[in-house]
DNA sequence: TCAGACTTCTGGTCTATACCAATTAGCCAG
DNA sequence: CTGGCTAATTGGTATAGACCAGAAGTCTGA
């Protein structure tokens, strides 16, 4: 049971890991060479290493190969502190890719914020990335009426940001709701990872302080690069 | 690329499944009978089942066949109203077992609480199921001044009440963290899975309102089993 | 020097098969 | 009906080999 040779190399593995991981620059050999050198299939070979991945320790993207995964980004999804800044903070390079602008009905969103089924939507989709590694998705729904010219003005900066300064929005109330998921192939293409990956996605509810809904929005992230952190004091 | 039998086949089990659920009492046919009925491999077969799992849709337990998953628990990490309670108000039945009391150091526990390498702490370890099937494991691990007596009167009821009204802490200062992981073997086989299933841990550092260290607590979640949920409101 | 075509390498997917060990189902005796 | 043994079933693991398409590296000609 707990002897399966699948469970030892994948022992070997991290710990081969470990020693080259400056030798190899991130990326381990190819699978057929790791197999050879186990003495093993590369299906033997390949399940080993889905548990490395699942662990978090490893990651493929495309067909390009198996990488040796970076620290995981420490994220605080009740604070509305801006991406950039605490990928900053961390000693990290964040970057942003705007992949849509459009406006349209979308029901999830229209759901949980307690609107009718074809309200219309500001919809801004957008690629996440730190240190040139994309590491999430995300769309995000805004109530027109909260944003007006929000498509027209909108290059990549804090959405949170633009609605407290600009349109002077008080986002008082979040629900938040967090799932482990399998990425939809729509979401894997855009982060460069084979369908079906293990993704962790964050959704939010945002009400002002009259419980108006403004937004919402959900994001799907790399299940091996983020960790979750909240920190409460006080109350209750 | 998205082309892939797998893909189709998965689409395929899924809406089979929806069909047959209430039929197969829960559990799928066996992997050959499948396979054979979608003229396919089991290795196949095996890896459309994988991706179901991954999106949360069905599980397997041990060796005993692949089963429909039920409803994610809701879960707020942040508020203390006890499992058994938040459970039974999502209309499911709670239970606990106790499966080890002990008094010792721990390493994780010492440096969440800033406390020496070698404190000892009370040590529960229970596992929790929700209808009948096993969802968490979680080691409990408390300052032996903060409860004395705390293992000989143990009995399994919510710690985090005994805390409050047997010795009047005041649970304030909560740091919690949560991270994706491949559950341990040791982990696995408490709950009844193969090992490297794919979990989640939740783990707390607990101080009262003078921040003197009182718990640190660490749970390993299904990944299947829960929807994480927080609400906040008002302040900031 | 450089863009573009060609070749090689590599990961993703799939088939076919086999053995083991744990579980389950069936059978039999008390 | 019950307890215990046996046999069939089934999931977990592993081998060996194959093809494809995308990525990466190489060569060529302008």
């Amino acid at each position: 049971m707990s002897d399966a040779y699948y469970l030892k190399l994948t022992e070997q593995l991290r710990t081969l890991i470990d020693q080259n991981a400056a030798l190899w620059e991130g990326k381990l050999p190819a699978e057929r060479s790791l197999a050879e050198r186990f003495a093993t299939t590369r299906v033997t070979l390949r399940q080993a290493l889905s548990q490395l991945e699942m662990e978090g320790l490893i990651h493929r993207s495309n067909r390009r190969g198996w990488f040796i995964s970076p620290a995981r980004l420490v994220y605080d999804p009740t604070r509305d502190a801006g991406f950039n800044d605490y990928v900053r903070a961390q000693g990290r390079q964040p970057r942003t890719a705007v992949l849509k602008l459009e406006t349209r009905a979308h029901l999830p969103a229209a759901r949980a914020l307690n609107l009718p089924d074809d309200q219309p939507f500001h919809h801004i989709r957008r690629r996440r990335y730190v240190d040139d590694r994309a590491v999430l998705v995300e769309s995000l729904w805004v109530v027109p009426t909260c944003a007006p010219e929000l498509l027209d003005i909108y290059t990549g900066q804090s959405l949170w940001g633009l609605l407290r300064e600009r349109w002077g929005h008080y986002l008082a109330n979040r629900s938040i709701r967090m799932v482990s998921e399998a990425l939809s192939p729509i979401d894997a293409e855009e982060l460069l990872v084979a369908p079906g990956t293990a993704g962790l996605n964050i959704s939010r509810a945002i009400l002002d302080d009259q419980q108006r809904p403004i937004e919402f929005d959900e994001e799907h992230w790399l299940h091996d690069s983020l960790c979750i952190s909240v920190e409460l004091s006080g109350q209750r």
